[in-house]
DNA sequence: GCGTGATGTTGAA
DNA sequence: TCAACCTCACGCC
């Protein structure tokens, strides 16, 4: 779950459930107990995100929350059920409650640490004031993979394993050509692309890239079989035929990731 | 019950 | 490059 568009729409959740209101705030786990007291009670007034990054705002105290690879959000009605032991940080305002397990940060920052971690971001697709020239500064002038430079959240912020591998499908490109051997005109159509796809991503709460004309529909095959939610070309398909060509989707790891691509549909 | 893997990041070697 | 961290669902006994 935990990609750009997950945070986005967790931070709208958290202003449409919790923004404007006082907020009881505790860490039942303990680990975030100290800074849940000095919390508990105030009004939760922003809720923004950047990239993989949360930022709930209680006047100038920000609580930061990174989901990392396991980290998660349960949203629910009140009453909360009684919290389990692994929950970090649990909120309840009037008529709902959220549930924080297994982040990688959940940390209470002032406004200045805030800005600190914004300015090592790049730019996020999913922020539309943010500038697609940054990042193609960096990537233009890289000898680093495109597959790599689009998962150093330093270049790009927000995006994931899921649509680093997906972008690059439809774009046609092999995820080992070097940054420098991109066209502006391919960044420009992926930026645009990443934007698109990302939007939708919060709207629906998962990553969905096929193109109505590569539907398992309207291809006539059986529908996709994954547990990671949406509908995808490569991710997750290794030795299953490419949506386009049938040829095998192959898989390797890189940089301790899973990259998953088409060999004939992605060309240098 | 146990072992495995996963959409992520950091810091040490 | 590698280990560490954090959690849970799944497959297989």
């Amino acid at each position: 779950m935990p990609e750009g568009h997950t945070i986005h729409r967790l931070a709208q959740d958290h202003g449409e459930c919790f923004a404007g209101h006082p907020v009881r705030v505790s860490s039942p786990q303990g680990r975030f107990g100290e800074s849940a007291a000095l919390l508990d009670g105030r009004v939760m007034d922003a809720a923004q995100a950047h990239g993989k990054h949360l930022f709930l705002g209680f006047g100038h105290d920000w609580v930061h929350v990174h989901l990392g690879l396991f980290g998660k959000y349960g949203f629910g009605p009140v009453p909360a059920p009684p919290a389990t032991d692994t929950v970090r940080l649990r909120l309840v305002g009037a008529q709902h409650y959220a549930d924080l397990r297994g982040p990688t940060t959940c940390a209470l920052v002032t406004g200045a640490e805030k800005q600190a971690i914004h300015l090592r971001l790049g730019p996020d697709p999913l922020r539309a004031e943010d500038d697609p020239d940054r990042a193609w500064r960096r990537i233009s002038r890289s000898r680093t993979t495109i597959a790599a430079l689009l998962m150093d959240q330093k270049v790009v912020a927000g995006i994931g394993n899921v649509y680093r591998a997906e972008v690059l499908f439809r774009h046609g490109i092999d995820p080992y050509r070097l940054g420098r051997d991109l066209s502006r005109s391919e960044w420009d159509a992926m930026w645009a692309d990443l934007a698109t796809l990302m939007r939708e991503g919060v709207r629906n709460n998962r990553i969905d890239t096929v193109r109505p004309e590569h539907t398992p529909e309207a291809m006539g095959r059986p529908p996709r079989v994954d547990d990671h939610g949406g509908e995808v070309y490569v991710y997750r398909r290794a030795a299953l035929p490419c949506l386009v060509c049938e040829s095998e989707v192959r898989t390797t790891e890189l940089g301790a990731r899973n990259l998953f691509w088409c060999p004939v549909c992605q060309q240098r």
